[in-house]
DNA sequence: TCTATAATGTTATATTGTAACATTTTTAGC
DNA sequence: GCTAAAAATGTTACAATATAACATTATAGA
């Protein structure tokens, strides 16, 4: 199982986390052959601020505060870019983007996304995605991209009584 | 496990699976003390009309041919009680609605959803559920509402060599 | 350098969803 | 039945999210 980094607030270095993350990227664009450029790298280091997942619009608003004519569609073709090199991921439940910590294994997604904070984290458990192939299996139905968002209180904030889980 | 009726073309009376819905649905307001107006009823009927998800605009178009003066409110607000009441899922990755065959048990719903024709079954396999429940406890977190859309090809899709599951 | 391609800029608009307030309908008490 | 409170719906306006279409600029390879 991989846990991503966030809800791990003890020890966190996130400048690392950040960085190295950035780095992988820049080696995954390398040997595929396509381009890192400034603006997706920018948009990319975006994302990577926080674990927390970011709106298109939220991030259009910082590239505007840098660069002349940045509009919507400066983000959403960098942002699909990211997507399609698995990148980032795309929360659904909340139109919204989260750097992905794992972007060399094809996945869909198994997030837990805090309802108090809005902090996320990946969970990629292969035990849930085989639970999800077997049960669509014998549905007769062919997995493509399982998607998983789980709402729910983050450690921090289920300890600190931020509401009931139900 | 229970699986909804759709991916089940053979032997699916649907004018009786949205009858039975609907019935269940008038049972379950007089219970709960709320109404199910003709509005709602009707929203509801459209939902059921199909085990494809419907946009709210969709919806709305009918409407607007139905009675004057319908507008985004008008499905909207309708679509809030139905979701209140389980009687109506959200597919987050679509944007749209979908009935619920089991509105009783409260759930947050895992869907089949096929990329080719768009037909959606839901399945409540507790062993999704439970394998979740696990992984998300060793992170520490308290899941509220697990969401689970998976996308791919139905029985008949894939037979038909729809695409590849990816 | 020249050319083809990729990336970005720019303008306009589509799609999805809410806010705020007015009106009508329903319910509950009398 | 009448009336006041509450619930539901009507109505207008707008916010938030996303894409289409075409122009321009930058990059890579011949």
């Amino acid at each position: 199982m991989t846990l991503s980094t966030a809800f791990m607030d003890t020890g966190h270095d996130h400048a690392n986390c950040m960085e190295s993350a950035l780095d992988r990227a820049s080696a995954l664009c390398g040997e595929r052959g396509v381009r890192l450029t400034p603006l997706r790298r920018r948009v990319l280091e975006l994302v990577w601020v926080g674990h927390k997942p970011l709106g298109a619009y939220e991030i259009l608003d910082t590239l505007k505060a840098e660069r002349r004519g940045a509009a919507p569609p400066t983000v959403y073709r960098a942002l699909d870019f990211l997507l399609q090199h698995g990148l980032v991921h795309r929360i659904e439940s909340l139109n919204s983007f989260v750097g992905c910590p794992d972007p060399l294994k094809p996945h869909g997604g198994q997030f837990l996304i805090c309802r108090s904070c809005g902090l996320t984290a990946e969970l990629n458990d292969h035990r849930i995605d085989q639970a999800i192939r077997n049960s669509a299996n014998q549905a007769g139905f062919a997995v493509g991209r399982p998607m998983i968002e789980i709402e729910g209180l983050c450690p921090h904030c289920r300890d600190a009584g931020e509401g009931s889980p139900g």
